[in-house]
DNA sequence: GTCTATACGCCGATAGAC
DNA sequence: GTCTATCGGCGTATAGAC
């Protein structure tokens, strides 16, 4: 199986399906899906047109596995509800930091949402779960007294808003550079919670 | 100058122009600029395929004149100062209504951001207004002591996230139907003023 | 597996009849 | 002003040499 060898050269030659996913990324990130075409992306990851469609069959399918990651990773933790304020914390925080580490992924996500595009469809089971996750645990907030004033509906909506734009938002003025994804995090919690009106544990 | 005839038919000729700036909105909104057609735009204009270069001189100008409204409408709104907890509060109330009041044409706004589009550039003197204006507020407020905790930066970006993003979250769940902007706008209010720690007046 | 060359459709824009 | 017909270019995908 091990069929790798030695390429010095530029040390390019190492996975070719993974440096078109990385260099489609990338570019979806920037550019969007409708945005980018497949020759960019055969560019930026210095390989030749046909390999898309050869390793991948199509440049929707290199979508689709740009997001194979994100599946697995942060989407299976549990929230046991019995301090659903905790959960609700903890929730938060996590979706910072992944949101962090994965801006372009995020990035991406966030124009599908917008435009409704059709490719959400497929990744239905991916963010379902994290949004359901959210109203469940702000359910059972509210079923305990824990929060009160907005709807849950709309709570969920200014928890996500403040999850996913406000901290995707070097516009125009690139400013939240100098802070840590955990400070981050914390500055995020306090104005969810205060915004909640939960007085912080 | 009046070269308006009674067009009764189906009422459609009333204005060419008009026709198809509703259409590109509409479009736009749904599939982002990149993903919309001319030919799309101009069959649910229900006109030819030619009149976009008559009467525009191209696509992307048919994007620009879009927002020749929102240039007028609600940014030159003045804002003293002298409260600045007040003037925070009329400035998300506003934008809230206006977000009602035209949520394509900023479904677009965040479509183009997102992909930071070089179509922004054109609009910078647009919004960039607003965003400036917001940050004018908030800094006045921290100079007053009204607010403390968050960074300025980050207040931005909080606020500006929850006016734009939570309001226009029909993902999944179009759960805020039933919601009217004043009730949204209250909510929204609510929700930044507390996320803020500013103990409403 | 990777390349070059090419097929073929759709894109935006325009020429020219009416 | 509005239409139909068409151009040149670029999009994705693939055939075939290596």
């Amino acid at each position: 199986m091990d069929q790798k060898q030695i390429t010095s050269d530029k040390e390019k030659n190492k996975d070719v399906k993974n440096q078109i996913l990385q260099s489609a990324k990338k570019l979806f990130s920037k550019n969007g899906y409708n945005g980018t075409t497949v020759r960019q992306i055969c560019d930026e990851a210095n390989v030749s047109l046909a390999l898309i469609s050869y390793h991948f069959g199509g440049k929707e399918n290199v979508f689709f596995e740009i997001f194979a990651p994100f599946r697995l990773s942060f989407m299976n933790s549990e929230f046991d509800l019995s301090d659903p304020e905790q959960d609700l914390i903890r929730f938060c925080r996590m979706f910072v930091m992944y949101r962090y580490e994965e801006k372009e992924l995020f990035n991406i996500l966030q124009q599908e949402l917008l435009l409704k595009s059709p490719r959400i469809e497929m990744l239905k089971d991916v963010f379902l779960q994290a949004w359901e996750q959210l109203r469940i645990i702000l359910l059972a907030c509210k079923e305990r007294g824990i929060i009160d004033n907005p709807p849950v509906d709309m709570a969920v909506n200014f928890v996500m808003g403040t999850l996913m734009f406000s901290l995707n938002n070097p516009f125009l003025n690139p400013s939240n550079v100098n802070h840590t994804s955990e400070e981050a995090a914390d500055l995020a919690v306090n104005y969810i919670l205060n915004g909640l009106q939960i007085s912080s544990t």
